[in-house]
DNA sequence: TAGGTTCCTATCCTTTCGGATAGTTATATG
DNA sequence: CATATAACTATCCGAAAGGATAGGAACCTA
């Protein structure tokens, strides 16, 4: 089994090139850089899959895995990277790619996912892909007070100036200064939207 | 490796076993119900991967899944199943099971999945778990007409009646029509509630 | 051709919204 | 103590929204 590594770091580099040899049944091949695997991709014998890390230059985001997979023989590329997130990740996949793996990921598990992918199939680690991307406890709701927030919530339910006022036992005009207040501090133009921002955010 | 199937079909059971045996350095025991999985788990020697189907008897749901994986030795379980949704599923891989098969998966795959997963890692098919769980063409749309539909979509932008009038090459008051209609159809009380039921049925 | 449905336009009127402005109370914070 | 901020109340006014009602044009169908 011929695996190529694009990786512009050689200390992941070489500890990926020794695990997988280790195995025996695996021979590597290296790069530092997107050029450097084209280059190799060209004049090489075909492999059973090529590593490509997602930071290294000429990359460019997803456009170098693209062109990759574009290559001779419709060879099996994967992702590889540190920080990339879920969208990432699903875009790769979208784009054809042969699978995605985390550098985080145990080395057993590396070689698992490397074998696997070798054999046709369609990598991704679960747990990553089926995370819920949780918004960063959002910038807007410390933005806002408490009264604001009880107000915005009425909002989102659908409800009118008068009967948030009433849920919390406020004045109509209270009320309506809490939106206004609520508009500026969302960039809202009108309550429509600002019930559309606060759902879009993922309050309440 | 030693594969445990249970499945109610006999059809897919030796079918699934044949394809196994097939491979060579597999070796699989069959139970036609949740029953007969858990007495062979007793008695026989360890398995390295042990495949629940979802609805033959006694599983009750991911129940007897979530028993089979409580089982002594810890060994590795995965969910099959031909209809299961994706949210079955990720409850499944949240439970602890070894992966989920779809019967639908390619015999190749379907081997190469086992052999994963008998390796000590999570399986699942990618295209499955990300696939967005579209609802199934909202029966609001179709209650809706063309022109309804153009007025909703500028409601979810947040317009004010007078700028969708304009948008769409309309007077103000056709478009209020419009909103009272839409109101009866989503059963909303304002244009704030309809624009949140037109965004939660995922409408634009 | 008559009857029905759908889509559009329009007017009248009331309620609600939203902005501007002004002021009170309580609680932090320097 | 002075200041700032948050929360609340209040009034005025124009704009927007929403309900009721009526009618015209296009299209399908009996």
């Amino acid at each position: 089994m011929r695996v190529l590594i694009a990786d512009d770091h050689d200390l992941l580099r070489d500890t990926l090139v020794l695990f997988l040899e280790a195995q025996g049944d695996i021979e590597t091949c290296t790069a530092g850089d997107l050029f450097g695997a084209h280059k190799l991709i060209d004049s090489e014998a075909r492999f059973d899959l090529i590593l490509l890390d997602l930071n290294m230059p000429g990359m460019n985001g997803l456009d170098g895995l693209k062109q990759t997979i574009a290559m001779k023989d419709g060879q099996r590329v994967a992702l590889l990277s540190g920080e990339a997130t879920k969208e990432i990740a699903e875009q790769a996949l979208e784009a054809g790619a042969a699978g995605f793996v985390p550098k985080t990921l145990p080395a057993k598990s590396m070689i698992n996912a490397v074998k696997f992918m070798a054999m046709g199939e369609q990598y991704a680690p679960i747990d990553f892909m089926t995370a819920v991307e949780e918004s960063p406890e959002h910038p807007l709701a410390q933005k806002l007070t408490q009264r604001e927030l009880q107000v915005l919530k009425g909002l989102t339910e659908g409800k009118s100036n008068k009967e948030i006022a009433r849920d919390l036992e406020l004045t109509e005009p209270t009320v309506k200064l809490h939106m206004k207040t609520l508009y500026r501090k969302l960039d809202a133009a009108n309550r429509t939207q600002a019930a559309l921002i606060a759902r879009e955010a993922g309050l309440f």
